[in-house]
DNA sequence: TAATATCGGACAATTTTGCTCGTACTTTAC
DNA sequence: GTAAAGTACGAGCAAAATTGTCCGATATTA
């Protein structure tokens, strides 16, 4: 529970990779995943989110790829994975259409508490920038990277 | 992500069930899943875990179930969470032993800021009490519960 | 026009989660 | 003491989400 995505963490250490190149420079997404070990593929269509919601600037083309549209002490924790993974849901009741509510249960005792969390959530993430994340730590001790975790 | 299982609603929903009713009153787990609908068997799961943990006495024997070893203002979500899933942790990088070490990445930029986050959050859920969950709202408009998200 | 990019959908593999079943073991009631 | 009601626990299956792959289309530059 409560795992970051792979995708996520992919999304962040593109963000920091390009954040460590001179400003508005173009890199391509074989370029990061070389660099990472990424498959490409997959990192291809996690910049392409971050560049539909206005993280990054597409450059189509030969010589193409992506430049930071913002500084990355500028991007919220909350902006990347609600870019990558879609908007922060703790619970599927808390939807908007409800489509999906759950009409199985006798008792609803905890709906909009259980939002509330959510909430607490999301603006603890709203103050953590991308940048507190990438660039603290740069001598790592150990070859690691983030990951799933398996409870 | 950061999805709530469904067994950590289950526990929460068991213990405002248990909070509702006199002090040190015995509730069998098939009472609380008959009550909520909820599947016995993994109800019985949580509810084992959650008195493994200290939070729920169990009664053994004809006429036995669970009841409160605390009142749940001084059950934090913390312990919930991690008395039903394990520890809470956003990357297995994070993990004490270092088994899972993963030596496939050149760059490891973001190991010791992503625990700092994971300890934010579970600060967050340090401060959260589980009656703050289930006392608020017992008028729900809508008959729904908690349940996992999609992304 | 050829090479190199981003786009974007479809799909298989893997992992996690949710759930079921079966079998112990404990205690209480009779 | 025996049976019933309950917890304790683990193996195993099904569903769902995540991860990773493949393919074609489009755009841009050399």
């Amino acid at each position: 529970m409560l795992a970051l995505t792979k995708a996520s963490g992919y999304g962040i250490l593109a963000l920091g990779y390009l954040d460590d190149k001179p400003e508005d420079t173009v890199v391509s997404t074989r370029e990061i995943s070389e660099v990472f070990g990424m498959p490409s593929e997959l990192l291809a269509k996690v910049l392409q989110r971050l560049s539909k919601r206005g993280l990054l600037k597409s450059h189509q083309g030969r010589g193409g790829g992506y430049s930071l549209a913002r500084p990355i002490n500028a991007i919220s924790l909350t902006e990347v994975f609600e870019a990558i993974e879609g908007p922060i849901e703790i619970s599927v009741c808390l939807k908007e259409g409800g489509e999906e509510h759950c009409d199985m249960f006798e008792y609803c005792t905890i709906k909009a508490p259980i939002e509330q969390v959510q909430n607490r959530l999301i603006e603890l993430f709203n103050t953590i920038m991308v940048d507190q994340i990438t660039l603290d730590l740069l001598e790592c001790p150990e070859k690691t990277y983030l990951s799933t975790s398996r409870a």
